[in-house]
DNA sequence: CATTCCTGTTGGGACTTACA
DNA sequence: TGTAAGTCCCAACAGGAATG
């Protein structure tokens, strides 16, 4: 726990930092910030500091830098939460107040926002949901041969597939059908269904070879997916709207290595 | 034009001193 | 005795002058 001139040291430091973007040294905190405290005091605190990994050093010799530690504890501790202007509430409640489709236009929404309020570019982040679980399964009639085999998971990703329907077989017992393979999946992780699981229903509710494959195929093809949108474990928003200046957007997915669309932006 | 050397500036560590 | 402050010395770096 820091005490209150930790606190403050580390709080002028991480600002100056910010401005500078140079190496903070103990003079010229002494120097610039009337702490009372001579540069020895203050080299003393830093070295706390970053033996508590607050502060990393480039070298021996230079000034004192924030870790990511440090700008946690900024966030978390440090800055005073700002109060909200009627034009910024009646600003937020617009933007939300519009019924918006998708998680994207969420985040692009909120970048925006963001930006325009702070006048700077902003960037919006998240983690995905690595593990999509199944919700529901519905077939949707084409005509008296064909009907879409709809998967609809609960991350509202939906994939489906043209299926025969077999012969003789009336759209009320494929509706049945679906509302019980629904039952034995509904909750359970995609990566969860097994060969074991979908034999079983193969045997006990589709015994149709034709239908149960394109089950099996639809089912495998939405947790491979899955498994490939999980591989990009975060996905942000940046925005750079200030009122009056030309838009422009980005929006980029991040795995390992980079990856980028859009456009707008050199 | 590239490299080397010199000098000034900045900052940290170690040690000492002052004081409550 | 612990903490704060002062001082000395050394390291790293930047910029300018000298040199090949």
């Amino acid at each position: 726990m820091l005490n209150e001139r930790k606190k403050k040291i580390l709080q002028l430091i991480i600002e100056d930092y910010i401005s500078t973007a140079e190496p903070v040294g103990s003079r010229t905190i002494a120097r610039k910030y009337d702490l009372g405290l001579s540069p020895a005091t203050i080299r003393n605190e830093m070295s706390d500091l970053e033996l508590l990994g607050y502060l990393e050093q480039p070298h021996t010799s230079a000034g004192r830098v924030p870790s990511a530690q440090a700008y946690r504890f900024y966030v978390d501790s440090l800055i005073e939460p700002g109060t909200l202007t009627d034009n910024d509430r009646a600003l937020i409640n617009g933007w939300y107040s519009e019924r918006r489709r998708s998680i994207e236009e969420i985040f692009q929404s909120t970048a925006k926002i963001l930006s325009r309020m702070t006048q700077n570019v902003s960037m919006v982040l998240a983690n995905r949901d690595v593990s999509a679980r199944f919700r529901y399964l519905k077939f949707l009639p084409l005509d008296e041969h064909k009907a879409i085999l709809c998967i609809v998971t609960d991350d509202g990703n939906v994939d489906n597939c043209v299926v025969e329907i077999p012969l003789g077989m009336r759209f009320e017992e494929l509706d049945y059908i679906a509302g019980r393979i629904s039952r034995l999946l509904e909750g359970r992780e995609l990566a969860g269904i097994t060969e074991d699981l979908l034999s079983a229903i193969h045997t006990n509710v589709a015994d149709d070879k034709l239908l149960f494959t394109s089950l099996v195929r639809s089912i495998r093809r939405m947790s491979r997916k899955n498994q490939e949108q999980s591989s990009f474990s975060w996905w942000y928003q940046a925005a750079f709207e200030p009122a009056g200046i030309s838009r422009c957007r980005k929006k980029v997915k991040k795995s390992s290595g980079y990856s980028g669309r859009g456009a707008g932006c050199p």
